[in-house]
This record gives C-alpha cells, structure tokens and sequence, in this order.
DNA sequence: TAGGGCTTCGTAAACGTTTCGGAGAAAAAT
DNA sequence: ATTTTTCTCCGAAACGTTTACGAAGCCCTA
C-alpha cells in the first residue's frame, strides 16, 4: 500500500476525504483535515505527480528551453541562470516549478520541443533564442500550450514575447559614435538566422541613414557568437581595403576574440578603433581598455518573463489579468574606454 | 476519444495490440505492427508520459540540479552548458532525456531536491555542487534514486561521484610557483561549505607540506566565488602585514576582480606577484596578463557522468555494467603569464 | 481426429490521484 | 414532528498507459 491510500488506512478515513483534506477543499472538518495533514507531514507524504497530472492534465511545471553546448548561445551561463533565477521567483509564488530543457547541439530545436510537448511534462513553455521563422512557435500555438518567446520572431501569428531593444542599442551606440566622429562603421552579426541578428541589423542601418551614413555592405561581418567568431570579425575587418574606425558587436563574447586579433595586428581597441559591444558580461570591465557596451537586470527580465507567460495561462486567470504581451526590454549604457578612439574633423 | 484509445478505434484494434506494436512487443503481426506504426505516424500520436509513468514507474528522465542565480555558481561561463551537452549526448542514445533542475537561490537545496524527487519526474539525478556534508546525497539514497554526484563529498555512506583533481590542482600549482622561488603562497578559497573548497585546501597544505613550507592561516583567504569575491581577496592580502608573493585561487572568475584590486593599488600580475587561477574560462587567456590555469574537457565530463550514472540505474545494467563511480577528472595546465613572477635566490 | 504448440489478439486490471454524486447525520427551519 | 438545509464523508469513476492472462485460430504431430 503506498500514496495516499496508506494515509487513509491509517487515518481510517477515505482516500476522497484525505485528497480534498489535503488540497484544501471546503468540504472536510477542519479537524480532520489537521489530522491528515499532520500524519501526511509525519510519514513524509507527496502526491505522486504522475498520478495527478493524469487526472489533472496539469503538471504544475514550466519549461524553458535553452540550447546547450558551450558555443551556441553566445551567452555564457550567467545570462540564463540569471534570467532563471527571476523566472523561478515568480513561478514558486505560485508552486509551480521550473525544469529547464536544453536542446542538444545534435538536435533539430523544433524536434526537440515537439518532444517535450509532448512529454507532457509542462504547463507551460519559455523559449528563448527565436529566429526569424520559428517552427516552434507555430507548434506552441498549434498545441495550446501557453508559451512565451525570450525574442521577437517573424513567424506570423499573434504570440507574445519579450525581447531585448536591439535597434535601441545600436541607436545609441552609433550616435555615440558619430558622435565622435566617426562615419565608417562596421557591425559583427551573428552567422545563424536567430532573429536578434536581423532586429540588430535593421537598428544598424537606421541609425546610419538617420546621420546620412551610406549603407556600405563591406562593412557587416557575419561570425559565430563565440570568441572565435570576434576573432573572425577583427581578422576581415583588418582585411578590409579601407578599414573602419568603429565597430559595435552583438555579443560580447565577440568582444574578447575581437580584441585578440586586433592586439596581434598592433591595433589598439579604444586608441586605434572604437569598440562597441552588446550585453554587459563579467568580464566586460575588466578587458583592456574596458568595453563600452550596455547592461540590463537578469533577474529583472526573468520576472517579466515568467509573469507574461502567467499572463497567458487560462488557469490563472484571475490574478494575472489574460493578454498577448509584446515588450522590449530597456538596456543602460555602460561606458568603458573601448570608444574613446575619436575621429578629428 | 483521445491517446492511443483514438488510434485503435481508428485501426479498429484492441488498445492493448496497439500498446504492444508500438513498444515493439514480440507478439503483434508485423503487418499489423506496421499498420499501427503508420497511422500513429499520421496523426502525430505520442504516448501521454503521466500515463506511461504510473503505469511503469519510469519516466525515462534524468534530472541535473543547479543552483540558479548569476553569482552563486562560481562559473560564470559556459560550465554548465558545456556539461549538459556531454550527459546529454549520452543519455539521448537511450531516449532519455534530461531536465535541469535550477534551484533558486532563495530556497534550500536539498529542500528543493526533495521536491523534485517527490515529483516523481525523473528516474535518476545529476547533483552538483556538493557540500561537506550534504543532505542531498543522503536524501537520494535513502529515496533509492539512481544519482551521481559531481563532487565529493563528505557525506558517510558509498556513494558516485566524478570530482575534479582539485588535489592535484592544488600540486601542481604549487610546485609550479615553489619553483619559482616562492613561499609566501597564498589561497583563495570560497567562503561557503562546498566540498571542493575543502578539498582544495588540504591539497593546499599538503602540497606546501611537501615542500617544507609551513602553514600559515593568514594566507588563506575566503570569499564569495564570484568576481567581487576576488576583489575581497586582494584586498586583503594587500593589507597584510607580510604580502604573498604568490596566490593560486579555486576559481577563475575570482582572478578578473583580483587583477581590478591588485591593477588598483599598482600591484601588477605577473610582475609583482604570481597569480594561478583554477578552471580555464573563455577570458582567461584575454586578462591582462593571461591567466595561468588549468583546462579540463566540459564534454567529455559531461559524458562521464552520463555513462556513470547510467551504470548505476538497474534498468540498463545489460548495457553499463553496475558499479559504483568514483573518479577524479583531471586538468592540464595552461600556461600564461600571470605567474612569470620570480624571486631570486 | 484429438490434442498440443504457436501466433495473434482482446479483456481487464493496475498505477495514484482528484472529483462527482450521493448518503447519512446533525442542525435548522417550518 | 416533519421537512429542509448544512456539514462530513464515502464510493466510484476517470485520466492514459502497459501487461498478465486467456481465448481463438491455425498448423503440426501422433
């Protein structure tokens, strides 16, 4: 005899009343109910949630799905287990917990999810790097599941999502560089097709046509989101007939490979060519000369997150108020000494 | 009608025949099997895993706790993903899949894990890093949950684990900077009870033993494993009475706020004193100067830890024989220039 | 031709939980 | 005193799956 009906052969009782005793249900004595639930604490009782998500349909879990592997995501550990830790501050308000699902480097993301959808393991889902036509946001939909994009995507379709203001970032940063002077300015992009990439790029070219900059193509370098790929960047960068004087760049990561290949070409970052990198990580103030580039609150991004997806789940309706959220999260300069490089008139 | 109930009305079989096609069962007509095989295909069936799990007892699930929150790991890059890539790749030949379980910094770990267990998600665990004493292991055994631990632990009872060679870490480092002509050798040691900071320290003391250096407790230092915390740590070897001429720290991210401390007060690495950081991170090499550290393959620690779990769940003990895992994960050194500080004879 | 073995399939039970409908008793209303 | 309401509780069904058991049909042997 295990679960719930031992309790209630030992209470004596029934394994109805033990339940709803259990789950706070009206009807049951309140004494009987502090009986169970003191015998329940004593033999260490939990509900098999197999069992109950059966009955339920419900698991009382989220997914957030990153992708695993050291070199993909262009964002080292900090950034999720940051985003995380704002994520379960808002689900453990309500019981729910967070299981993270990684997607193998091997694996197809939408076949992935599609496997844990089916699984049958979450309410409801996180998915994060979004690219520009995501197979898995049609499949959430087609699902029902409740979801929530960590980015923005061109998949038509209402579905909500939170992203970072990319065309923000590079707004400012290249008015700070024309600011200083500066006119050819060359922008590292990731090589894959994650959206972020796009959203960036068009905010490049706005910028430039706003200060009459021609677009000039030479200048966008496409590279993996790691330190190799900043070290691609800088390499054709120095290849390049008529070099920049600036660069701003998607990843910080790119930043360290980026400073590498220039340091090895005699080009001082900061001196030489202005640097502009993206997300503020550990080790962006400690680069030398420190990296410009600007910074938000993880955890704070990680809050809005898990209450949009709250947001969109039916069964809570009734404390957070049901709506498609589509928000840009704000970022703040972080001035280092990597721009100061400054072009005389 | 939903679930596999659907398809045998479909296919006008009994749901059990359908069950038993799908799951490869001996007897099943192969035209039959084929049949079944194609419509669930078609209408994209995938079995309920509550169903399955009450029904079996198995979830086919392996969990990987983590702490969440960007400043308690001590890895502020790519430790965990890079792992997970490895026991993924191990685990996805057996169509398990794995779930990481982040446990919030506001709760306790071994509450957590409690929770996780109960929930009954997973059919064997991954924990990380373990405590002197740690309640957790004690908790998985006792729930007799297949598990395996990355790190020691002080915990009695036989348990799995795979730890890295802090001890010889400590050793090498050690022999390193004593030949170098140093004796003042300071630690940096994290300031909560994680197990591997006790293992570092003996390998510490045992290593100055060796050399006939005595053992002096100002010299150990200890503080958070984040950046600040090796601001902390320079800081206060600054202000000892006596300077080190040496310090070797348990984690690398301490070595980019201890180079800020030491930059600050004129004090350059490398010059002035030799500094030996532990687990190589992407920056190290890009600090000022390069960091000398040690390097370990994530991957392939990853996939040890799969395999070793795997060796001690009792439902693949045809493939991986049974055994209890007990291993120490090497490093190799990566020489750079932040220890080139000599003393003269 | 009777019986035994093999193949294939259907039936039903079981996993642990929640909840619906109702039952019995006590309390309240008439 | 009878009816109605209220308070507790019990029994049973249901969620979707797997599997033990048995039955039916067939082929083969004696």
């Amino acid at each position: 005899m295990k679960g719930i009906r031992r309790l209630a052969q030992q209470l004596d009782i029934s394994i109805g009343t033990v339940s709803r005793a259990l789950n706070g249900k009206p009807d049951v004595n309140e004494q009987t109910r502090a009986r169970v639930l003191e015998a329940a604490a004593a033999m260490g009782y939990v509900p098999n949630q197999a069992g109950r998500s059966l009955r339920e349909g419900s698991t009382k879990a989220i997914g957030f799905t990153i992708e695993s592997g050291t070199d993909t995501a262009g964002n080292g550990d900090n950034f999720f287990l940051g985003v995380i830790d704002g994520v379960q501050a808002v689900f453990s308000r309500h019981h729910l917990d967070l299981v993270v699902l990684p997607c193998s480097t091997e694996e197809d993301p939408s076949q992935y999810l599609r496997r844990m959808v089916a699984r049958g393991m979450v309410d409801g889902m996180i998915i994060s790097a979004t690219h520009r036509r995501d197979a898995r946001i049609e499949l959430l939909a087609n699902a029902r599941l409740p979801f929530i994009a960590l980015g923005r995507s061109g998949t038509p379709g209402p579905h909500p999502w939170i992203d970072l203001d990319f065309e923000g970032v590079a707004n400012r940063g290249i008015d700070r560089l024309v600011a200083k002077g500066h006119r050819r300015i060359a922008v590292g992009l990731p090589s894959n097709d994650i959206n972020l990439g796009f959203v960036f790029f068009e905010g490049y070219k706005a910028a430039l046509a706003r200060h009459g900059i021609p677009f000039d193509p030479t200048l966008v370098i496409r590279a993996g989101s790691s330190e190799q790929g900043g070290y691609q960047i800088a390499h054709e960068l120095l290849n390049l007939p008529e070099r920049p004087t600036a660069v701003i760049l998607i990843y910080e990561m790119m930043a360290i490979g980026l400073y590498r290949r220039l340091n090895e070409a005699g080009v001082r970052p900061g001196r030489d060519i202005a640097v502009i990198g993206f997300r503020e990580g550990p080790q962006s103030r400690f680069l030398s000369p420190p990296l410009t580039c600007f910074r938000l609150s993880l955890r704070d991004l990680g809050v809005a997150l898990g209450e949009s997806l709250m947001a969109s789940m039916p069964a809570y309706a009734e404390i957070y108020p049901q709506g498609l959220v589509r928000r840009i999260w704000p970022l703040e300069l972080v001035p280092g000494e990597s721009d100061d490089f400054t072009i005389p008139r």
